[in-house]
DNA sequence: AACGCTGTGTAATAATATAACATATTTAAG
DNA sequence: CTTAAATATGTTATATTATTACACAGCGTT
């Protein structure tokens, strides 16, 4: 089982905000829409989702400085993730595929460097605009 | 064969100094170093930058906001990138590993999109740094 | 010559993100 | 319970990254 992380008052209104996007939003966007909910600054949107990053609720689209909800409940995934980006309408899904995370997750350099992490970026045309 | 691009003066100047890096560099310290040869504005640094990426001779590592040149002189692989980056030191190393490149070549999500592009950054402890 | 295309130079501004400081709240230890 | 450490807050200011807008230059095509 995982820790269950509490979130404060910030962290959750920014959650919320996120989850019932299902594209994702920047963090100016962001602010804009929770001025209406006291908060005011930047760095306090940065802070919450610094956090959120952290332990997994969110990801950053590292392409597009956008971040966009972790839809698997077990977020575990945090620290691997893969999306599928169309460059034409920017919509973006995150992609959970077992053979590929195991490949990733089972990549060797030649340089012997243990990695921890990876974020993969695909881009494309997606369906609708094709 | 590839067509060979001529390269304007700016972006010259530009590739010149991130060809001799070997880690990546950020637009603003790339502005800093050519301004003594008569580029003088941020625009002039990003127009060229754009240009470099676009014929692969320079990638964009995304998560750094850094640039930094290609070794491979195929430079067929401008939409393929593979990174390795230590967390710790920063050092960033672009990875060709045939196999990996192969799988990802090849992937296919279940949404029957084609992907013309990707971007990999793993992220980890490099030897130097344990 | 007229046009399209690409690049240049400059100024201004937009968009993204962090530093610094004072204070509050929660957690864990003694 | 008290104290200290860790985490979060609110605010102001500032740093960093990137683009818009405009006027113009050079080059190849028609
Ligand atoms: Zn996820
Ligand atoms: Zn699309
Ligand atoms: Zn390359
Ligand atoms: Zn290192």
């Amino acid at each position: 089982m995982q820790k269950q992380e509490t979130l404060t008052k910030n962290q959750k209104i920014i959650l919320d905000l996120i989850e019932k996007s299902d594209q994702p939003l920047k963090a100016y966007s962001i602010l804009f829409d929770v001025k209406k909910k006291g908060i005011n600054a930047p760095l306090q949107v940065y802070r919450a989702l610094k956090k959120l990053v952290k332990i997994g609720k969110i990801h950053k689209i590292e392409s597009r400085n956008a971040f966009i909800a972790c839809k698997n409940s077990k977020c575990q995934i945090a620290k691997a993730t893969v999306f599928s980006i169309c460059e034409s309408c920017e919509d973006v899904t995150e992609i959970h595929d077992h053979k590929l995370s195991e490949h990733l997750r089972d990549f060797k350099d030649n340089k012997g460097m243990k990695y921890s992490k990876y974020n993969l970026e695909f881009f494309g045309i997606c369906k609708k605009c094709v």
